[in-house]
DNA sequence: ATAGTCGCGTTTGGATCCACTTCGGAAGGA
DNA sequence: TCCTTCCGAAGTGGATCCAAACGCGACTAT
């Protein structure tokens, strides 16, 4: 319609942009289902390009496809959430083993402003974004495919229980977070890979005891 | 064609099924292209659920798309296969873990079954068969999509090197891969997750190193 | 009044058709 | 002779149209 065919990126990848956004975002939230048509009106697109963007979502975990009766974001039981956060534990340390001899000082320097925004108190959301980009970020230099892809559909399949601790608990322990996050960011800058797979493994485990503390974020939704 | 329309399955999974198999059986092989036209034409279906079916399996990591170019069946370097098997290494325990409480006395009796034939002597396709049913069989009562549909894409990616390695080493040091079955069907049936998870990761541990030794497996390839 | 059944609307699944990009080869010029 | 450029074929990406399946509501019969 619009002039907004600058760049040719590829229909569905765009539409699977923008759903992964809305996921991840909190828009539209376990157990909701996504209809086909809506999706394609709302973003002016045909269902075509709808069909394959549900399809890499359903990949990615964010969605979950049932024949004949559509795409739907999957509800988590808090077992399920404790098993991915142990999986976060052995992969993560991992990747950021082959991260960091590839990891520009830059690059460092910039995940080191993202941490100053997050201690500066900012909202849940703006939390959320940042800590993510943050970790994920500490990841950028590997180099595996099947590693990073694996690791990121752990992050955005418990994005939305992430959303829900932070709001049931607020920010009292969040100078936990931040101590955490120095550290690493320390072993990171020294490229101390024992030490940063160390404190990696400690953050995702001490966070995956406390959600498995506070069983309401798995009961109560939408 | 012929009256195959039996059980209504979407043709997209029918599709999907089909392409795996030929894929993880050696049919395509790395840097192979796969042509959406090809494939419809010769499951005598639309290309629209080829696309889809490919859509699917690029999740599953057996192909990759590149805009306007096609699917081709990605090519793994040495150090991205032992990094895939590192993960192998820290995951599969897990699963088994998962997996041991649930799993019926039957199904165990099942993959001894599977274990007795790999010992009576097979050729290379049906022992990979007879070895993928194995391990992912003890898997069989993880509940944890997240975890098995990534132990799944770990296997399916690696197929292909697994073969090669086989087909260039020969069957010379099978009794290794048979005691370490032996040991670990042992400790499944004794639901004891320390043991079982030791022999897998060691299981595991021992094949990557053995195919590190082995790089002509990555190179020499059609 | 309640339970079972029929039927219509909504939504997904599939096929055919058209447009755009890419790659290979041939022709022309330096 | 070799490089450049243009053209055609092939293949993928996207849109519209048609068929099939699920879900909900109304109606009927007991």
């Amino acid at each position: 319609m619009t002039a907004e065919a600058v760049a040719t990126v590829a229909a569905s990848r765009r539409v699977a942009d923008h759903l992964r956004a809305e996921i991840l975002g909190g828009g539209i939230g376990p157990g909701e289902r996504v209809r086909q048509e809506d999706i394609a009106r709302r973003l002016g697109a045909s269902r075509l390009p709808v069909r394959e963007a549900l399809r890499m979502l359903e990949a990615e975990g964010l969605v979950e496809h049932e024949a004949n009766k559509g795409a739907r974001v999957p509800r988590l039981g808090m077992h399920e959430v404790d098993v991915i956060y142990r999986m976060r534990e052995l992969l993560e340390p991992l990747a950021l083993a082959e991260s960091l001899p590839e990891l520009a000082d830059a690059e460092i320097d910039r995940l080191a402003g993202l941490q100053d925004e997050i201690e500066s108190g900012v909202d849940i959301a703006r939390f959320l974004e940042l800590d993510r980009e943050f970790h994920l970020g500490t990841y950028g230099g590997c180099r595996i495919e099947q590693l990073t892809a694996t690791v990121s559909r752990l992050w955005n399949t418990t994005q939305h229980y992430r959303r829900a601790f932070m709001q049931l608990t607020g920010p009292g322990r969040m100078w936990v977070v931040n101590a955490e996050h120095r550290l690493l960011l320390d072993a990171v800058r020294r490229r101390d890979e024992v030490d940063a797979g160390r404190f990696l493994a400690g953050h995702i485990r001490r966070t995956r005891i406390e959600l498995s503390h506070h069983p309401a974020v798995f009961g109560g939704l939408s």
